[in-house]
DNA sequence: TGTACATCAGTGAACGCGCGTTCACTGATGTAC
DNA sequence: TGTACATCAGTGAACGCGCGTTCACTGATGTAC
């Protein structure tokens, strides 16, 4: 419904959103989103609790945008007969997608990671969630007798560490130098040795107990 | 030397640790770094030309103690005759340490990878680095044939992006609910598939074709 | 359809906070003779 | 060894800043009759 301004919760949103897409998180205040719509910050606090809740709602919108990204890649690859030529190139599509936004919107992207408020969550929140399709990629290749289902379990979290550890020593981190063609090269080598590591076969118990050590 | 103070220098860079391991790099503040030690903030700026200044200090401290914490890691485990094996041991010593650290000092490790001022440096400034050890580790894993020479480049980079990036979710990210039984059990998949993956055959052409995709 | 009234979105001013940083200074330490 | 002096580490006060948040208010919108 649209009062005196119109729609002043979601002006709020998107100004909060442009912070975040210029500064990161810590960019993300009252006053400065107020100040970008041009009214008083107190008109804020019809709409948002405080501070947090705002940031909250930029955390949400970059979440969506990073959604975007990977699905815009997943429409872009052509489609494949080949079962584990598909679920790996679902895989990849989803990996490509992710580290773009972050080079291409960091600031969004350090906000939809930052620290506090809820934590972004495992593929329930958005519709059409690249995190679901990453889940059936990887059923895809169990299926397709590629992946050993005792590798199965949690094969999600270390594609998706790697690629979210990637992007971060990438953004933050000492890979920050690298150029356009290294970050690429490193991509490539980084997202084969996931794959392979999917599809090999089980390690011996001796190198896995060599590799494990002890939970301390 | 020793003046007024005795030591102001060193004594304000303990305090600014001691803040970045309680509040994450956002605490480490010149006024209060000199609060602690009984100081006024002017006289901090004798030591320090700014805040980034001293935040660097922090970084550089954090940087060491997650050294300290892959060394004491590697330390630990019992020396192996195979080569592999041992390769290997150093590979999930150093790894587990990493994810240690991040878990026991998430302030620390926050601030050793936080935006802005002098990224971690890839394996030059400390002393008894960890990141050569994983260097070699992966050289010997080549040298034995366990890891083809395809992929050996850059091959850090993928397991430092396994391990950062699952640290990351785990402290600000989704996994931030996992049990510590939860958190053990992801660790190990995730390290399986990339041993798994450092050992493993190439990719088909196919494979890889439909793995990567192009660069955008 | 018109009027009185209630609602509530946004204003303007102000609060207290902690921050980074600078200024003119003081007083302890080190040094030249 | 003693004294005058230079150095410089730390003080105390103050600046301006942007922030989150609250207060009493105004004036436009919506509603009851």
């Amino acid at each position: 419904v649209a009062y005196h301004h119109g729609d002043l919760r979601n002006a709020l949103i998107t100004a909060a959103a442009d912070l975040a897409r210029s500064g990161g998180p810590g960019a993300v205040t009252i006053r400065a989103a107020a100040r970008d719509v041009g009214v008083t910050p107190t008109a804020a606090y019809r709409h948002f609790a405080d501070q947090q809740d705002l940031l909250q709602e930029a955390k949400y919108y970059a979440l969506t945008r990073l959604s975007d990204a990977m699905n815009a890649e997943l429409h872009r690859r052509p489609a494949l007969d080949n079962r584990v030529q598909r679920a790996l190139g679902a895989l990849g599509a989803i990996a490509r997608g992710y580290l773009n936004f972050a080079l291409t919107e960091p600031g969004l992207f350090r906000t939809a990671f930052s620290q506090g408020g809820q934590p972004p969550a495992l593929g329930i929140p958005i519709d059409d969630d690249p995190f679901r399709k990453l889940t059936e990629a990887l059923d895809e290749l169990l299926e397709a007798g590629y992946l050993p289902a005792a590798r199965r379990p949690m094969a999600e979290l270390a594609a998706w560490s790697l690629a979210h550890g990637y992007a971060m020593l990438l953004l933050d981190g000492p890979l920050q130098t690298f150029t356009p063609a290294e970050r690429e090269e490193a991509y490539v080598r980084g997202l084969e040795i996931m794959a392979a590591g999917l599809g090999a076969t089980t390690l011996s118990p001796d190198l896995t107990k060599a590799l494990i050590g002890l939970a301390s």
